[in-house]
DNA sequence: GACTATACGGAACGCACGCTCCGGTTGTCC
DNA sequence: GGACAACCGGAGCGTGCGTTCCGTATAGTC
């Protein structure tokens, strides 16, 4: 993707071609650590020197957003196209599934998804995840599939307790089926039994 | 509680008077900032050098333990009550739904129960609540309260995710009903209406 | 009241990390 | 190919925090 800077301007090449860099380092690094991770790190993962990262983003932290807001734009796109596949109730469970297990491998995703404080520039991607979060549900519920006495806060609240049940079964080798008790929870009535 | 320092004698009378001061400062500070607090605002509000606390505890973190530790043991001590209860099946939620609000409303133990690194110390008050948990457990699924293929790993994992989710609804000013839905989908089957 | 081991406070050290600054380099345009 | 603007690397600054050190104070003992 072409960037320009602040008066509008094409990127130099070798300029267009260190932030790309940045960004691609700052993924690998923000997925496996979170925010925690040096900046250095960073710097030096993506073969660059730490004021260059500078040149490109004004702020750690919005480097972390950058990143972020990336991820959870392909979230949400992928949402919006299950939002109109025939099978309401399986989209809305493939979709949970989907989001918990990118979570819990991508660290960033779980410090921005489980932050309660705001971060300044993800915030409207955030706004996003939630409405189509919000719509998969509405769906699943007209149809029956999942209890109706459930919101949207709550559904997220949901979301983010099984990334942190899967985390911790992936952290204990073994299978979260837990998570499979809370689905099963939030379909219509009597679930099957589980195993 | 009297203190022997590493020789094994009393304390003095201000260094004991001292170290309760740490103490109590700590357990506030802990529960309600977690582990990142900085030792210095805890040495303040004991009123007390930095120097001090180092007296009575070797590192931060042993500091930190001390605190988690005896909150676990406490928590330890109220399960094996409910252990011997008539019903198995109301101690064992009622068990629930009390570690989740205290540990909603101390931050320290989320830090503790919640990291799957492991810590020194407080490790054996750990396996501890694993066991009482387990116990707690077992009696109310063999009188068919509780679903069987419950493990006490699962158990661990969704009581941590239980109290994700309750910070989480704390912050945002709503009761966590999402909580009543996982506790129901434990019991044996069909689960009431919600609401 | 004097003596000594014990304990205290707080200044200071070391380190990690976010961020800035500047002398040198490189792409771009004519 | 030369000139200029854009860009780079990395040394270094400021800050926050865990931890240590040492001159001073005080509890316990005779």
């Amino acid at each position: 993707m072409t960037t320009t800077n602040n008066q509008g301007k094409r990127l130099r090449a070798d300029a267009q071609r260190n932030r790309d860099r940045v960004l691609a380092a700052a993924q690998e690094l923000f997925a496996a650590e979170g925010l925690a991770v040096p900046l250095d790190d960073i710097a030096r993962r993506a073969g660059v020197g730490p004021g260059t990262i500078y040149r490109h983003f004004p702020t750690k932290e919005a480097l972390f957003d950058a990143v972020v807001s990336e991820r959870i734009q392909r979230m949400v796109h992928d949402a919006r196209e299950l939002a109109e596949a025939d099978d309401p109730e399986q989209a809305f469970f493939d979709y949970f599934r989907q989001v918990v297990e990118q979570a819990s491998f991508n660290k960033d995703l779980c410090d921005a998804l489980g932050s309660t404080g705001r971060q300044p520039k993800s915030e409207c991607r955030e706004t996003d995840f939630d409405t189509v979060l919000g719509a998969l549900l509405e769906r699943a519920q007209q149809c029956g599939a999942v209890r109706s006495n459930i919101t949207t806060a709550e559904l997220r609240s949901l979301l983010i307790g099984c990334i942190t049940m899967h985390r911790r079964a992936a952290a204990e080798n073994r299978s979260p089926q837990e998570i499979e008790l809370i689905l099963n929870a939030m379909r219509r009535c009597c679930p099957p039994p589980r195993r």
